[in-house]
DNA sequence: GTTATTCGCGTACCGTCGGTATGTCAATGA
DNA sequence: TCATTGACATACCGACGGTACGCGAATAAC
């Protein structure tokens, strides 16, 4: 990614500067209380430069919202393939997926203000670029393998992905010791229930 | 709630008018893109009434969220008690918070820029006195009786929760035909998996 | 019944913020 | 060496949320 010529390190520095000090502020304040001219001066530069690399604010916000989820993505994907039974990969990578987006910081972008930002609808393909593929693909694999009840698994995807969402945000706001386990286990007993036999 | 009096009844008539407009407006363009210049012009009062009745922007919408939140819980309950039996109360409430929810201007407020405008634990606090609170009180019960293994319920309840709203979305968005009966199925089957055995 | 007072709301105004138009200077390529 | 592009900076604008203040009618006080 990062090319050479003075010119083009400069730009990707600039680049980075924004994505880094935005999605510090959206992560701290919300997106409506950051103001533009907060990020820049931040990051040392001015608005020019941002509307230089971004057609706006909600632009450099989505931005740094694939970042973020782009992030858990990963996570959630190291977390599946530390495993080889189908079934391990797909608990592990909801508990990773748990674990991960309980960092109050990734929910006020990710799950909060990146809906109301991009529209629900924007939000849901970015996701599902991001994660909710690989909960899609893991759950069709265990379809396919006999592991879990033949049926459609979209709104299985949607289910479970809404499901830990909002549970991550409870964990992260009121969760006394023992929520996080509490949940994982009836998150873990919810799964089980799609197995066969 | 009507009181008599010339004055009474004409500040009930223009807080009414702004919360009908408000949420109008706030459903059909969401909450950023609708200005206050425009609800007032809609109501047929200006901005001094607007900031007579709400302390500005935000606590209207917070009116109006309220508003939609409490019919949808109305909902739920009553397709609840249309029933006697607990579990069927239960698979009812659950079923009718699917189809309630499933309206594009509902989910806009109250999915979608209700947590971003008041922040998640504000919006959790309303949605827990609407319709959360019906599905802790119907688990508990389910405990008590020893329908549903002993568990902590509060989990499962967001667990359950954020996977209704999201599916919801999810199906007002991209449904096909079909695609409410599948979920209906496999919300089914995840509440199933709850019962003893 | 007259006066005092509150109340519901309109009007004018302000600061801030997102966005745009334009200038500038160094890096690049010929 | 010179023309050109590109990565910004600067100055500015319109819109919007919010506030200060005024007014007139409904109500209360006597």
């Amino acid at each position: 990614m990062r090319q050479d010529g003075v010119r083009a390190q400069q730009r990707d520095q600039t680049r980075q500067a924004l994505l880094r000090e935005g999605r510090r502020l959206f992560s701290g304040s919300g997106y409506g209380d950051v103001a533009l001219a907060e990020i820049v001066r931040a990051a040392g530069v001015t608005k020019g430069a941002l509307y230089h690399h971004f057609s706006g604010k909600a632009e450099l916000f989505r931005a740094v919202l694939e970042e973020v989820q782009q992030e858990v993505g990963r996570r959630v994907a190291a977390a599946a393939d530390a495993h080889d039974d189908p079934w391990d990969q797909l608990t592990a990578g909801c508990q990773e997926f748990l674990t991960a987006t309980t960092d109050p910081d990734i929910q006020r972008v990710m799950l909060v203000d990146g809906p109301a930002v991009l529209g629900w609808a924007a939000w849901r393909a970015m996701d599902e670029a991001a994660s909710a593929r690989h909960l899609a693909d893991a759950l069709t694999g265990l379809v396919d393998a006999g592991i879990i009840a033949p049926q459609p698994v979209a709104p299985l995807v949607h289910l479970l992905s809404g499901a830990m969402n909002e549970a991550a945000l409870w964990l992260a706001s009121s969760a006394g010791p023992g929520d996080l386990a509490d949940t994982r286990a009836a998150l873990g007993r919810l799964l089980q229930a799609l197995r066969t036999g």
